[in-house]
DNA sequence: ACCTGAACACCGTTCAAGT
DNA sequence: ACCTGAACACCGTTCAAGT
């Protein structure tokens, strides 16, 4: 009997991952616009009914969707906080962990900004809403703690931000910006910018210079960092995001 | 005859410029998702086929509407390069005129983001796409000014970056990335980011800094520059930001 | 207790019929 | 030549009927 019950609820978990998946691949190959009730149902094999009685409405569904696909990011923040070295490097392995994410998944990326629209969060139950703040207060609480570390090692004196929060808040800004700018489709390179791509790591070390964060670019080889990050911490990422040509010799 | 033809034209340019403001009005007021065809035929008073004389879709519709609303941030950095002063002031200038079009209108900030996503953009006809672009150029063309001015002078020197076009597109992404989480429902201040909304001028400084560009914030009196940009050139949408309290006495 | 899918409401777009 | 609005296609959401 007991028995027979958790069956039947763990048929319904499943069933949740089910709609997930199938309602995150038609999200990221057809955006919010082709994610249709028929054809969630029809994938996973249910009725339009049933899904609502998993998610409040569609939105609820993308939002949980985005939120898993948000997971990855925040394993390579994770990972990055890990690097073993100076806290200016760890910053900088935060930002090529952003920039590898949004690399990998243009898509998913904006995708996560729909669903920060006012028009769209007003839409989500309070509990979806709690869960991305949570989400956001995790990524938030990652990136404090290199910045944290800079000020307690002297590293770091904060003269004109009053707060290690306000630090975070301009990187996140920083970052954000120009990876918003480069999904989107203005064409840079029409404007003058030989290697948008590259503008990111550049403006980077300018934004920490600025801040006095020791050491330095000019004391500092950085380049190296940026190698092994490449090589060590990131390298399946890299590696998916550059592919080696197959069977040279 | 030739009188009823063009009469016949001016009518409809004005039924155009009509179903354009009742759109804006509809798009302010209610989203890309109260814009319907049906209340926007009421308003105009024609119908809704009619409609699609002036427009090819909705998309379209609304596009020529953040086209229209954008012409007041052109008319922002316009003024903003005419200050009379350093060059690393009339930057500020241009950062403070993005801050203030964002804070009076947020709604209107917030659906140029929508029209940006590649969802839209693909609906669009060739011609908007265009208009688009050339509005980013004229935004992008205005920002450099300044900065050839500085790399003219020799008030800044390009070290780590290759060209002005890339200093250029990282002032954008800075702003642009405070401006876009500012307007976020994120709740900074339960992040300890006590004052959000000053963090933007701090972490411009920041960056300028970084960049070496002269006068550095240690060796200029800036908050007289925001005073003046306050009380002379911007005065009437500071005012309009913070209305002064009437009849006291 | 859970599931189904017909039914409803709503909306973007088209086009035959009208002027 | 221009305008109209009925008609169509599509989609999110609900709920009475079924198991």
């Amino acid at each position: 009997m007991n028995d027979s019950l958790s069956r039947k609820q763990r048929e319904i978990r499943q069933r949740e991952g089910e709609i997930l998946n199938h309602a995150e691949k038609l999200l990221h190959d057809h955006g919010f616009h082709g994610v249709t009730m028929e054809r969630l149902a029809e994938l996973t094999a249910c009725s339009r009914g049933t899904i609502y009685q998993h998610f409040t409405n569609k939105e609820d569904l993308c939002a949980a969707v985005c939120l898993d696909n948000s997971s990855q990011l925040v394993e390579l923040f994770q990972r990055a906080v890990t690097f073993d070295g100076e806290s200016r490097e760890q910053i900088v392995a935060i930002a090529i962990a952003h920039w590898l994410f949004v690399s990998l998944n243009p898509t998913r990326f904006r995708n996560f900004q729909s669903i920060m629209s006012s028009a769209f969060r007003e839409k989500l139950p309070a509990e979806r809403e709690t869960q991305l703040f949570q989400r956001e207060e995790t990524l938030f609480k990652l990136v404090t703690r290199p910045v944290q570390k800079a000020v307690d090692d002297g590293k770091l004196v904060l003269h004109q931000f009053h707060s290690v929060a306000e630090v975070v808040m301009s990187l996140w800004a920083h970052s954000f910006g120009h990876l918003y700018l480069l999904t989107t489709h203005i064409p840079f390179q029409d404007l003058g910018v030989e290697a948008p791509k590259g503008v990111l790591f550049k403006s980077s070390h300018t934004f920490l210079d600025g801040l006095g964060w020791q050491p330095l670019a000019a004391d500092f080889d950085y380049r190296s960092t940026f190698e092994r990050l490449q090589q060590e911490l990131f390298a399946p990422e890299f590696t998916a995001l550059h592919p080696p040509q197959t069977a040279q010799r």
